[in-house]
DNA sequence: TTGAAAGCGATACCAT
DNA sequence: ATGGTATCGCTTTCAA
């Protein structure tokens, strides 16, 4: 592979007048430009971004750190960093694959040694402490879907307590008495917190929710499956059911239809993120939408001011997000009593 | 941020020293590398990737060029590559948003100017001899969901005649006689290689195919919604649909059923792709299943093989893959007539 | 407008 | 076992 003094000799030029021209630098007369693009062109020249990167101490990429691409909630994450990135006209990195503490600052990590000065965190097995550690070291760091009161100005999060509350009032709305949850048994705080502001809404309308009406599953189509078997297993009736996303919605809708509940007429179901899925699902998902490109573009375009050096109060870019109820075909008006 | 020099200052060693134990080399006394050791952590020294991988002219990521991360399948391609990048302690490294030849070329650019020796390319509207010409510089450069006669060592691709051809079989089989196809106006070769295939089949069991049962669309939901009102338009009957990709089938589905069609009572529809979202329909999708992940491992595996100068025969790995069906509930026995 | 040379942060060879 | 130093490919003063 060519190098730059490849380029130089044969053009009989310095390398400082080659670095000149790639760069489009100024003074350089019109003529040697001509000759030393030809050589690089005969030569199939291409700088190396590594040795740049060495001298200028600038980066071009903009590292991310989720746990796969196969999760479409993560790959919308990925997809808005990418669009502000290339805006920037940088690239990404992807450091993924973390299910541990371990993993989470390995991955981290690597993205610190390729000198990435911009990164998007997506982090829930990481302490507090640490990330706000992290955070003093690395000025262009940014966490998603996260709350650290300490470093609220570098968080983008959603407000997942209040979607469980809209869940609630839109059911309440549409006259349910009567009502059941899905949860997932993972993560850490989601799900809680989303059944938490489900119960709390509840609640202060004067209604309950039965404890054994609550079930927990794995977070996918099959998980929602299980948990709406284990709640018709119950025995106890229901015609409203908030379930934790819309992979185990759907999931559990299909279990429902399979025993004989029509979905809305005898039970409505409303699900919680609002991915690509809850528009080709049949009846087409109810559910709370999760901005997530939206705040993963955000996130990212904070982490480059916070890179910049520029002062962010945690109020000026909106912080915190809050969920919107999308009404489509899965939640319907009781008409029972 | 603190260089390998400021450690072996404050050491008090040289920085081969330093050099050594950063890389767990051989040779270096206990004593010295639990000193160095502190050091390093105390200063927060994080080695620069940047400045290793000039001097070693060994890369430590994987290059990856696609469209975009919203499509499910360009995400699981992606995670195809990750997975086995990570397995070489790589990480990926993102070229996206090509629509043209030229970001297309763009993006590969990127990725060699970064000296990514390894790279997994989508690449639908560079010419044959422009991507001959690229791996010729690049040994590690691989191409997925293409087939070059001249470069077929380094084409992981599908064959999509065959998988149209299938899904004429499976039609056939079960006892269909009246056909419609819904296909995609954009992308270069793939849909008129399901199409023919599907025709070809056709033809060669005595049965045709009515021009204007042809629709066109954009290739996602509401794509296949339009083109199945046009089909309807037409007004001539048909029992059995075949769809460019499983969104597309999605959104005929949907159509039809708002007008009075039961699937797969009245229409069989079948669709391509096997991407998540079939299994999350209502009913399930048959279709033909593209194993886009499997497939961008082979190929990360390939191109990490011909970057290691090893010999590659065409017929080594399984070059050629061949969709296969996948029953659902969206095709049944025609029992008409 | 052009060139010489220092230096970015690491590795690795050659000494000691 | 440890140190000195040339080197990777490039940018960027400083001179000419």
């Amino acid at each position: 592979m060519a190098t730059i003094k490849d380029v130089a000799r044969i053009a009989g030029v310095s390398v400082a007048t080659v670095s000149r021209v790639a760069n489009n630098g100024p003074k350089v007369s019109q003529k040697t430009k001509d000759k030393v693009a030809k050589i690089m062109l005969d030569l199939g020249y291409s700088p190396n971004a590594n040795a740049r990167a060495l001298v200028t101490q600038k980066s071009t990429t903009v590292g991310v750190v989720i746990p796969d691409l196969t999760d479409p909630f993560f790959a919308s994450l990925a997809n808005g960093v990418d669009k502000v990135a290339r805006q920037e006209s940088r690239q990404l990195l992807l450091s993924t694959g973390m299910v541990s503490a371990d993993s989470e600052r390995q991955a981290i990590n690597l993205l610190l040694e390729r000198r990435c000065d911009i990164m998007v965190v997506h982090s829930k097995k990481l302490s507090d402490d640490e990330l706000i550690t992290l955070s003093q070291k690395i000025p262009g760091l940014v966490f998603i879907d996260r709350y650290i009161e300490a470093i609220a100005e570098r968080c983008i999060w959603l407000d997942n307590t209040e979607g469980g509350k809209i869940a609630a009032r839109h059911l309440l709305a549409l006259n349910h008495t009567s009502f059941a949850c899905i949860s997932s048994q993972y993560q850490i705080e989601d799900p809680g917190l989303r059944l938490q502001g489900f119960q709390s809404e509840l609640d202060a309308s004067g209604h309950q929710l039965d404890p054994t009406l609550i079930q927990y599953g794995e977070p996918d189509l099959q998980g929602g499956e299980v948990a709406a078997q284990n709640l018709l297993a119950t025995g106890k009736p229901f015609s409203a059911l908030f379930v934790y996303n819309d992979a185990m919605a759907i999931g559990a809708i299909s279990t429902l239809e399979d025993n004989g509940f029509k979905v809305p007429s005898d039970i409505s179901v409303i699900g919680f993120d609002d991915v690509l899925l809850s528009r080709y699902s049949n009846p087409k998902l109810t559910t709370l939408n999760y901005p997530v490109e939206k705040m993963a573009m955000l996130a990212t375009k904070l982490a480059m001011k916070l890179a910049n050096d520029e002062f962010v109060n945690s109020n000026d870019t909106h912080h915190k997000h809050v969920p919107r109820l999308v009404k489509r075909e899965s939640t319907s008006f009781n008409k029972s009593l």
